[in-house]
This record gives C-alpha cells, sequence and structure tokens, in this order.
RNA sequence: GCGGCGUUGGUGAAGUGGUUAACACGCCAGAUUGUGGCUCUGGUAUGCGUGGGUUCGAUUCCCACACGCCGCCCCA
C-alpha cells in the first residue's frame, strides 16, 4: 500500500467543511481591507528564499525542500509566503506606479522539511497578507488590525498582539552590538542552544525557553531602549492607533523573530497570552534585497492548521451544514428516471438534493435519507407519476403533502 | 537532526507465544409481501503498520524501517 508522506495529510469530510468556513470569512474580511487575492507559485528558484528569508536562518539551512529539475535548476518548494510575493511584485514592476500601496492576501500551501507534531507538518497552510509601498504607521496599524479581526471573527476572543520594534536598520544594528557585548561574558551560563544562538542570531537568545526565567535574559538590553529618536516615535505612533482601534496589546520587548527581514514593527498574535498562531512585521529592506527598488513592505502570516487547532480547543462553534435539502426514493426504472430528472431540476434550483446511485432496496434508501439528514424525502411511486404527482414528505414533522411534479420546486421554495 | 511513547477491522477498542482474534458502533440482509428511523436474528478483518530474526510455532519476544503523537531544535 502506498501510503502519504510525512507530515502530510488529506483533508476531507468535517474538517474540509470547517477550512471551507474559515476561508470564506478570511477572504471575506481581506475583501472588506480592500486587499486583492493572489496565488504565486509553489516552487521558486532556491536562491529567492536563500536570500529574503535569510541564508543563516534554520528555515533556510535545514527546513527547506530542495531539489534539482531535469533543466537542473535549483528549485525549492516555498517555505513561507512573502518572499514568492515580493519576488511578484518585483518581477512585475509594480513598483513603477505606486499611487496607491499595493495590498494582496493569499491562503497558500508551504512546505517545510520539519518534524511532524499536531499543528506542525510538512506541508502545511498559511494564510497572510503584506502590503507595499507604504511606510506608515497606519499601514502598520492596519495590517494589525486585520490580523486581529481575522482571529475574532473566527470566534477566538482570546487573543492579543505581542507588539515589539526592531527600529530602523541603525537601532537593530546597535542593538544587536549591544546584545553581544552583554551576553558575551555570560554566555557560559547559558544553555547550549542559547550558545549557539550567540553565534548565528544572538537576538534569538531572548526567545529562550529554558533560559528564559534567566536573571541573564531579564536584565539584557531591550530593544526599544536602542531605538533612535525616529524609530521611538514611530512606535509610539502605532500604540495610539491601537489604542484608537481598541486593539488588545503587549509590548513584549523579547520578541524577536525568526526571520531576517524584519525591521521596525513586529508582532505575533497569541491565544490566552500563550502560544502565537501567527506574526508578522514590516521589512522595509526586503523589495530592495530581492533586485526591486526601495520599497517598504508589512505583513502578516498566519499558521492556518494551528489556528484551526485552536478554535477546536477553544470550542468554537463551526457552523457545518452537513444536511441534505431533498433526498429523491426511486426503485424502478421509470422511478429512477424521474429521480435523475427531479434531482437535477431541484440542483439548478439552488437546492441539495440526491437520489440512490446504487441501486439499493427502498428500506436501505431510508436509511440513506437519515445519514444525509435530509430535511425533504420524496418516495417517488409510478402510479402517483401517472398522474404527475409525487408525495414529498417533511422529514421532521412526518407530515406528507401530495404535489403536481410541475410545483415540486415552488413547493419546497415556500416552505423552506 | 536528537530523545520518549505508540501502531489490532470502516470506527472505538480488548486480548494471548499455540485450535475458529472479545465487545461496541457502523455497514449489509431478513423478520416488515415497496414508506424507513425502535426491536430481534444472521452476516461482516487481504488476520493484529512493513520487513527481517528468535522459536516446533508470533499478532504476542528481539531488531530495523515506515507512519503517528509528545518534548528539543526551529517555526508559527
Amino acid at each position: 500500500m502506498i501510503t502519504k508522506q510525512k507530515g502530510t495529510y488529506d483533508i476531507y469530510g468535517d474538517s474540509a467543511k470547517k477550512r471551507m468556513y474559515v476561508n470564506d470569512i478570511l477572504n471575506a474580511l481581506c475583501e472588506k481591507y480592500n486587499f486583492g487575492y493572489i496565488e504565486t507559485p509553489v516552487f521558486e528558484a532556491s536562491e529567492l528564499f536563500h536570500r529574503g528569508v535569510g541564508e543563516t536562518t534554520d528555515m533556510v539551512q535545514k527546513e527547506t525542500y530542495d531539489f534539482v529539475d531535469r533543466g537542473e535548476r535549483n528549485i525549492t518548494l516555498r517555505p513561507e509566503g512573502t518572499a514568492g510575493v515580493v519576488r511578484w511584485f518585483v518581477e512585475n514592476k509594480l513598483y513603477g506606479n505606486l499611487t496607491d500601496p499595493v495590498k494582496v492576501y493569499y491562503n497558500m500551501k508551504m512546505y517545510r522539511y520539519e518534524r511532524p507534531q499536531s499543528g506542525r507538518n510538512r506541508e502545511f497552510t498559511q494564510w497572510g497578507f503584506e502590503v507595499f509601498g507604504s511606510d506608515t504607521c497606519e499601514a502598520d496599524a492596519e495590517v494589525i488590525s486585520l490580523a486581529y479581526n481575522a482571529y475574532r471573527l473566527l470566534g477566538l476572543e482570546d487573543v492579543k498582539i505581542q507588539l515589539n520594534s526592531l527600529g530602523d536598520t541603525e537601532s537593530r544594528n546597535n542593538y544587536r552590538e549591544a546584545l553581544i557585548k552583554y551576553f558575551e561574558p555570560h554566555i557560559n551560563d547559558l544553555c547550549e542552544d542559547c550558545q549557539e544562538r550567540f553565534k548565528k542570531n544572538p537576538l534569538r537568545i531572548l526567545d529562550c525557553k529554558v533560559d528564559a526565567e534567566s536573571e541573564i535574559i531579564k536584565n539584557a538590553p531591550k530593544t526599544i531602549d536602542y531605538l533612535n529618536e525616529e524609530s521611538k516615535k514611530r512606535f509610539e505612533r502605532l500604540q495610539e492607533l491601537l489604542d484608537l482601534m481598541d486593539i488588545p496589546y503587549d509590548v513584549n520587548t523579547k520578541l524577536v523573530r525568526g526571520l531576517d527581514y524584519y525591521n521596525h514593527m513586529v508582532f505575533e498574535v497569541t491565544l490566552r497570552d500563550s502560544y502565537a498562531l501567527g506574526g508578522g512585521g514590516r521589512y522595509n529592506g526586503l523589495v530592495e534585497t530581492l533586485g526591486g527598488p526601495s520599497v517598504p513592505g508589512v505583513g502578516f502570516a498566519m499558521g492556518y492548521d494551528r489556528t484551526l487547532l485552536a478554535m477546536e480547543e477553544e470550542g468554537v462553534n463551526v457552523p457545518i451544514n452537513n444536511s441534505v435539502d431533498v433526498y429523491l426514493l426511486a426503485v424502478s426504472e421509470s422511478e429512477k428516471e424521474t429521480a435523475c430528472y427531479l434531482a437535477q431540476n431541484l440542483r439548478l434550483n439552488g437546492f441539495i438534493a440526491d437520489t440512490d446511485l446504487m441501486n439499493k432496496s427502498l428500506k436501505a434508501q431510508f436509511k440513506s435519507v437519515d445519514r444525509f439528514d435530509a430535511k425533504y424525502l420524496i418516495v417517488l411511486n409510478d402510479e402517483d407519476l401517472q398522474k404527475n404527482e409525487v408525495v414529498i414528505k417533511d422529514n421532521k414533522t412526518k407530515e406528507e403533502e401530495r404535489v403536481n411534479i410541475n410545483d415540486l420546486v415552488d413547493y419546497i421554495d415556500m416552505h423552506m
């Protein structure tokens, strides 16, 4: 037997319906914010992610699906959405006429070679969005607003924003140096992983779970103390806007996030003050890094599967319609012909209709009625059909009514 | 990539080194001669993840691998 690959999964049944429900909500919300839908290719030149996400990040170093194709191109399955969208933005020269910001949202499969756990797979979905061309705090606030309200609309009440600012390039570099200087004498008191982080990406030490309670990390320099005047002002302004929109947030100076491209505002959306369901931030240098002009950008991505899990844990009630409007029962050949015709007719008139396709006994067809939770059932009967009539039964009230076959659609329309 | 736990039918699951692998749900058929959902009766596994090994004999013991779950790394 051929089985699915590690870390992949099939989506079907009720969980497929849940996803459709979530998709509909998210898509509609994005449209309200006047974002346009975009899809980019699953695979891109490996270089895109190496340059975009950051050569030194673990995501690129050990988690990407890389391969050489038959034309000897170096290909990578996208591990995140932003790099591909930026590539699209640059390749299509959308920066050429930036009278308005370019706002796009996506809902795409991503691939990372990781050890699977629940809410984390090798193939997974991220829903996210990006804004190009605006360097304003209002753009930052809009992005956070969209992210926050997405979770709220999905029924997750207890969500909050974790907010930090890395500042502009100058501030970020100053901070990085201060951090290195601070940690250097303490390096042997930190855990092994942190000693590794110290070399590769010292900012990540702040994220460490092992040393989280240690005085060393608690007393470490804070990002906001190293913001220059302008960066500080921006950060304050952003907070004002969030206050104005009633979006709850905590300033979390330890939040640095893993990808190299962020500057200024970074944020995560957390559930119950614990784990993050999504994150984003500003990336003013990324477009340039990927071969475009200097165009500011800001964006967000939601861990789709994780969010679905969270909804389950929180007991969010997702309305799933598993019931059929009308089920047609038929046994004889002529009854089945009528069933075919009527089923099509009902479907084209907007009803969910179904009928037996397996030549089952009438009794077995009644079981199907129950399984499909049909609102109405019609037992076709040759005698009635001679008179152009059908008997339609309300499956809840058990009331039966004799209806002319030509009035059937109207009848159901009136009663539903 | 590292560590721990797990893997029995469509589903949930019990169980044992040795004839026919519980039970429940589901499904199918009949009682009910073309109007069901209750009840009763009967039926329902390519045989216990895959491949090796130990053994007279393994689903049960050992090893490897695969997949799943949990923790780490990482990400979100």
